[in-house]
DNA sequence: TGCACGATGAAC
DNA sequence: TTCATCGTGCAC
């Protein structure tokens, strides 16, 4: 299978268009693999829907920091999230992984950030890995049939006022693995 | 040093 | 609609 790992530079742009173009790419961890179809923007310190919107702190600042790294944590004290820092170092930005269609080695659903990173066996230990290892990056996967991107206000951030409602939720129509409708 | 509260998911 | 469960951020 052609895994054409994504260059540092794929994440060193606009968060939007990242969040964008990472739709169809392949998540690879170790043995797991899966086809990312659901993904959220989270634009930087103005975004008050962000955990960057609070400035630099110690569990933030690997979102400020350079681009293409994992930014991991537990949520609910019991899920994990997983992002993807996108940018420039010094702009507090990322793209959240909300779903993946199963390629290889998946068992359980993936439809949900919590889902997704149990199934491709994602922790807190990857928190700050970075994607341009070996052992844990995100690929071009083989050639696909073209798909139409759905945009919609994101998940579960009631309490982000103005930015409740901006479309930075984008998935793959009518693919059977995303989240919510 | 203490405490309220989530970028969730599942059950009721 | 409620609950499980714990690290983070901010108040005191």
């Amino acid at each position: 299978m052609l895994m054409h790992k994504l260059p540092r530079d794929f994440y060193e742009r606009d968060t939007v268009l990242v969040a964008r173009e990472l739709l169809g790419k392949y998540l690879v961890h170790g043995e797991f693999a899966g086809k990312i179809v659901e993904v959220e923007g989270y634009l930087g310190q103005q975004d008050l829907a962000s955990h960057s919107s609070r400035g630099i702190t110690k569990r933030t600042e690997v979102m400020y920091g350079p681009p293409g790294y994992a930014y991991v944590y537990l949520i609910y004290g019991m899920y994990h999230c997983m992002n993807v820092v996108t940018e420039a170092k010094g702009i507090g930005s990322a793209v959240l992984l909300r779903a993946i269609e199963p390629v290889k080695n998946i068992t359980g659903r993936t439809q949900g950030p919590g889902l997704l990173t149990k199934a491709m066996h994602i922790d807190i230990r990857l928190n700050r890995h970075d994607l341009q290892s070996n052992d844990f990056f995100i690929a071009e996967g083989p050639p696909q049939l073209p798909f139409v991107i759905v945009e919609k206000p994101r998940i579960g951030i009631h309490f982000a006022q103005e930015w409740v409602e901006k479309p930075l939720r984008f998935y793959i129509k009518d693919n059977p693995f995303i989240s919510k409708l």
